[in-house]
This record gives C-alpha cells, structure tokens and sequence, in this order.
DNA sequence: GTGATACTTAGCGATATGGCTAAACAAAAC
DNA sequence: GTTTTGTTTAGCCATATCGCTAAGTATCAC
C-alpha cells in the first residue's frame, strides 16, 4: 500500500498528545522560548524538546534562535490539509446519505 | 498533569494512520464486512482487526456482527470534538492577531 | 574569564504500535 | 456432520514513543 498522504499523518500524530495541544495552545497567545513552553507541561526540558521537534516536524511550529533563546511561534496554515481532509469526509459522507435518500425514494416509487 | 480530552486523543491517533484513514474512507461509501474492509489495504486480516478496533475505541467506527459477518458503519458525528477543537484554535490565533492588531495601531498612535 | 542561563545531545527503560503467523471459533453451506 | 467461510485470539518481532538523567554547548551577565 502506498502512504498516501504522510503530511496528514505527521499532523494527526502530533495533535494526538495532550502536552502538544497544550503546547500549541499557549504558542496561540504568541511566541515563547523553550523554558515558558515547558512551564505548564511540568516536564523535563529534553523531553519538551522532543514534543517541539515533534509539532515541527508537522509544520505546525516554527522556531528559531535568538542569542540562547530558542523562540517558537505557531504555523497558522498548517492546519489547513487537516481541515480540507474533514470537509473532504463530509462532504463523501452526506454523498453517501443523499445517495441513500435516493434509493429510498426510488423504493417508494417503485410500481407494486 | 492531567489528562485533559482522552477522547481528542484518541480520535487524533486514530486518525494518524494511513490504513485506517483509507478504511474511513471506503465506510464513508456504506457498511461494509470486515474483509472486504480489508481488501484494499493488503493487509491480513489480524491486522485489520486491530485498525478496526482502534477506529471503534476512538467512536469513529460501529460495528455489529450478523451471524458470522461483522458488518462495520461510520459514526459521522464522532468528528465533531476534532472540528470544534479545530474552529476554537482558530479563534484563538484569530484573537491573538486581533490583539496584534490592536498593538501595532496603539504603536502608530502614540503620540511620538 | 567565571559562572549562570537556556537549551541541546546522548542514551536508557518502559510501554505502545503495526505488522505477521498459527490456531481457534462460530455460522453457513453442503 | 463435515467443510468452508469469516472472523477472532494468542503471541511473536521490530520499531516508535514518551518519559527520564547526565553531560554537553553556547550565550549573557558580571
């Protein structure tokens, strides 16, 4: 089977933990180095570094350096392959119950 | 920490995986039996079985066995907490480029 | 230049994930 | 009642994930 699509995973796999929803929460205040992105989270530095890395490496942060201050800011559009992939769904979903509509109104007419 | 929305958890990864992504999509068109949920992915059966199970916990899938065929159905409202996470991240990015806003006329305003 | 500060890298351990085969089970079909 | 069909369970293997500590590295403040 071929990946189709790694970006989506890489963007769902990152959402699918809550230090890196809690993360990108406080990032949607505005930017913040490492150490105030770790605060809430209490954990470890290194293992923060790891989540950053990890929403990075979906697109959804983008980070850089200053001095010794690493700052970290969000990537509005990146969520956007995730909103089109929803819609995308829905709208084979309602595809599907309109066709279901249809059956059903041809059952009705049938003769006899 | 706590845990704060499990069920956004598990939504996220269940949808982090092409496989399953793909068996969402074939149930998009109708209920379908296990194996011919299986087909397109190349995968065995075993391992289907586990995806299925994963699609189930996150309340994506339902499934309901009819003598010795499980048939399996999309619950199209189980994506509401993704889109509501979704449209409530964007509100916050969006106030925060409001505040922005506010700050840089605040700034052209100033009196020197 | 010494020390504190802010990451960063390396590496470990426990658990989870994603694939498999082999064997069991249960309902249909014959 | 035996065989086929459609799952299902059990269990194995490789890799990934998530936490940690310990030890760098690089700036900034004195």
């Amino acid at each position: 089977m071929a990946k189709q699509n790694p970006d989506l995973s890489l963007l769902f796999h990152a959402l699918s933990d809550p230090t890196r929803r809690m993360m990108l929460t406080r990032l949607a205040q505005g930017p913040a180095p490492v150490s105030e992105l770790a605060g809430p989270t209490g954990l470890r530095l290194p293992t923060v570094m790891r989540h950053l890395s990890v929403l990075e490496g979906a697109g959804l942060v983008a980070t850089q350096k200053d001095g010794r201050v690493r700052s970290c800011a969000i990537v509005p559009e990146a969520l956007a392959p995730m909103r089109d992939w929803l819609d995308e769904q829905r709208a084979l979903w309602e595809a599907r119950l309109d066709r279901l509509d249809d059956y059903v109104m041809t059952l009705m007419k049938e003769p006899k």
